[in-house]
DNA sequence: ACTTTCTTGTGAAGCTTTTCACAAGCGGCT
DNA sequence: AGCCGCTTGTGAAAAGCTTCACAAGAAAGT
């Protein structure tokens, strides 16, 4: 939000301001910041710039994060071609997939690498992340394998619960869950 | 969970054994439970085929969902091959595109339209959902044009908070922002 | 029939999050 | 300098959510 008011030309923004646009309130956008700092100015907002920058550091985008991409299907050809994932500080150091059709194939500058390579290229590339994009079957499997090499988080695009020690974050995208979400609200505005 | 649960051949299942499946605790399981009504034989734990049943009602995943894809880009064609999608209820019935490159190409049975028709084929399809899988930039456009044509509900992948009338459910799917969430959480973590 | 062993459903307690409301502070105008 | 119109940061109050703990009930064995 704070890149769009950028471009708009904003200098400064208001907790108002920035609730209209998040669909929150400005007592919960100010409660928020302040768990971090103090980075307005009264009578005047917060100065757009600053306060991006400050939330680049808090979101720790002010390093760039090597990931690596375990599943070469449409998701991570998505996630891979998105342009923001690049510029926000995320690199996609290596590909792997389990199908010999796709093994050897290039996406850019990167050949898909075998699957049991996993583990090497996670300690060899010093990979933070790992973008789970792999049959719910497999998940489980790569997550351990992720883990005992050393990957500090996970994004999760299979359909299940990954077990994983304390301390290991994980972030789960179902897509058929947030379709379900929709399909619930739905049917329940109609029963009432 | 509950279909995987069927597939070991669980017959029933307690709130105990539910809530290490998915990270939480029994009395959470109970009480969102109770919320909808009362599924479970003391002493036995919940009825795995009942209980399924019973939350596939409440989601309304009992009825077809005619959905329409806005954008043959990646992200629409990962929800489109994706078996779970059509297995759970959701049908798409079309795919439209403002690229004059992919408007004709064919998804299955599906020849995809140009973007202007959208309005007319949410009214004659009686689509209930989109799913906008298209640039930022025209993400608040679609949303008026369907939320204008009598849509339900909107999945929404562009990094964009649309704003809509009261009453059309909204879901967020943010790819950047679930990676954000990742470097946040490790960042943190080193510094205590 | 009685006891034992489970497990649910749910008030009450405890905890967390959100909202309220206002003193303190900044900038511009007279 | 003094006043006025805004807006932050934050304790306190209100609302919401999670956990606790236990009565009530179900099945299985004796």
């Amino acid at each position: 939000m704070l890149e769009l008011i950028q471009d708009d030309g904003g200098v400064t923004v208001s907790s108002e301001q920035l609730a209209r646009r998040g669909h929150t309130t400005a007592a919960q956008v100010r409660k928020d910041l302040s768990h971090f700092g103090s980075f307005g100015k009264r009578g005047l907002g917060y100065s757009v710039d600053e306060l991006r920058d400050r939330l680049r550091i808090i979101l720790g985008l002010d390093q760039v994060w090597p990931v690596i991409l375990v599943g070469a299907g449409r998701i991570g050809s998505a996630l891979f071609e998105y342009p923001d994932f690049k510029r926000r500080g995320y690199d996609c150091v290596a590909i792997v997939d389990s199908d010999p059709e796709k093994i050897g194939g290039k996406w850019g500058e990167l050949v898909i690498q075998p699957a049991a390579k996993l583990e090497s290229l996670i300690k060899e590339l010093r990979a933070t992340l790992v973008i789970l994009a792999v049959p719910a079957s497999a998940a489980q499997l790569v997550a351990e394998c992720s883990v005992n090499a050393g990957i500090k988080g996970i994004l999760n695009f299979a359909p299940v619960q990954l077990q994983v020690p304390d301390g290991i974050p994980v972030e789960n995208v179902n897509l058929v869950m947030e379709l379900e979400a929709l399909s619930f609200q739905i049917t329940r505005a109609l029963k009432t």
